[in-house]
DNA sequence: CAACGACGGTACGGTTGCGTCCCGACGTGT
DNA sequence: ACACGTCGGGACGCAACCGTACCGTCGTTG
């Protein structure tokens, strides 16, 4: 038994939590800066203002290090998301959505790891895990209840209901970075519903020409 | 005048057609490979098989090469789309997109230069020049020509109308990447038509302004 | 209060890529 | 046939980064 009893580590022997907190924000502004190819562990450890070391302790490679943070990142923040009824679940996650990438961060790093994704496997397992995941479980907490309600057709796919709603504004806010125009959401609710074959019978408010 | 007349170059002295192809589909693959962020110029003659040099004597850095190809890739190939309905148009598009998005280079590049284009300008400006500027004249002519033929709202937005058209499908095919599964596409041609505001049957008369 | 033990920082060799320079090879035009 | 002039290739100096080893420092715990 080499690993006899040991005191636990303390005092000036302990990992600060300071140091911690400053290398994940380093490593948020660098991968937003240079994207995941160019990262380097030496940059991020310049930005936080410590020492390489700092990071190999706490992580073991730089791969290891973003997945840790990512995870932990998209982690928390998932809106309920039961007004009851389609228009209004759409409504708050939409609003939810466009908060997020509103982050000049969240906007750039989304994207770089999405494409990185395609190359990398276990960034593309991560990926899968925090965000698409919860998609699948938030869009289809949202179309199983618009079907419970008769809102939408029983038969539908949740898979291309998905991409119906969170494609148009991804692409928007993060692909093509266009600005969200006063009433684009409210708009993008009314089509998206209507794209799902939402019961038309319902009042659709089309955005009536402003008018001064 | 220290440029009297010179010989044009002649024979060897001449840049070969087959070297500049080679480095075109190495870059290609480097960039699908590594991503722009890693892309190296040496890694793309060592795949190309040539020299640096031979690089160098035709674009003058890595951005310019990467801008030259991409930009001349991305030229050519826009479909006619003039089915003379709405659906048929977008049943073409959709085929076309699909069709271009399942070469393995193009949905590998195509995300990663996009999101490279959030932190390059360059990039950016190259990229909205040759697709975003595309799809705005495609989406243009197909929406104008749907609302001439009565099947669209006259107020319909352009910009919203290609987030809903490109949106949905781009997600699932380079972000999700996910399967087209068999009647995938027409029915998403049904709901992104639903979503723009046709009507299923009859062009839909504007419907009144509810405020809200 | 003194020993402990991981802390953060610096220094190091090795690797990779950049951009340039020089070289012999080569095909055309005079 | 020869001169021309760029060709492709290899080598070079420079810079950045990786991952590790070693160093003195520091707060807690017995």
């Amino acid at each position: 038994m080499t690993t006899e009893k040991r005191r636990a580590p303390a005092g000036a022997a302990v990992l600060r939590d300071e140091i911690t907190t400053a290398i994940r924000r380093a490593l948020m502004q660098e991968l937003a800066a240079v994207g995941y190819g160019r990262l380097s562990i030496e940059a991020v450890a310049r930005r936080a203002g410590v020492s390489k070391t700092a990071i190999y302790r706490r992580w073991s490679s730089k791969l290891d290090l973003v997945l840790e943070i990512v995870a932990a990142a998209a982690h928390g923040k998932l809106p309920a998301l039961d007004t009851g009824t389609l228009r209004g679940d759409l409504a708050l996650l939409f609003q939810a959505v466009a908060h997020a990438l509103r982050h000049p961060l969240a906007s750039q790093i989304i994207p770089d790891l999405l494409a990185e994704a395609a190359r990398n496997p276990s960034i593309d397992a991560t990926l899968r895990q925090v965000l698409h995941a919860r998609q699948q479980e938030i869009g289809g907490r949202l179309v199983t209840r618009a079907v419970q309600r008769g809102e939408l057709p029983a038969d539908t796919e949740l898979d291309a209901a998905v991409d119906l709603i969170v494609g148009p504004l991804y692409w928007r806010l993060a692909i093509a970075r266009l600005p969200l125009t006063d009433g684009y959401l409210d708009n993008l609710v009314e089509s998206v519903a209507a794209g799902l074959g939402a019961d038309s019978v319902l009042p659709r408010p089309r955005a009536a020409p402003i008018s001064g």
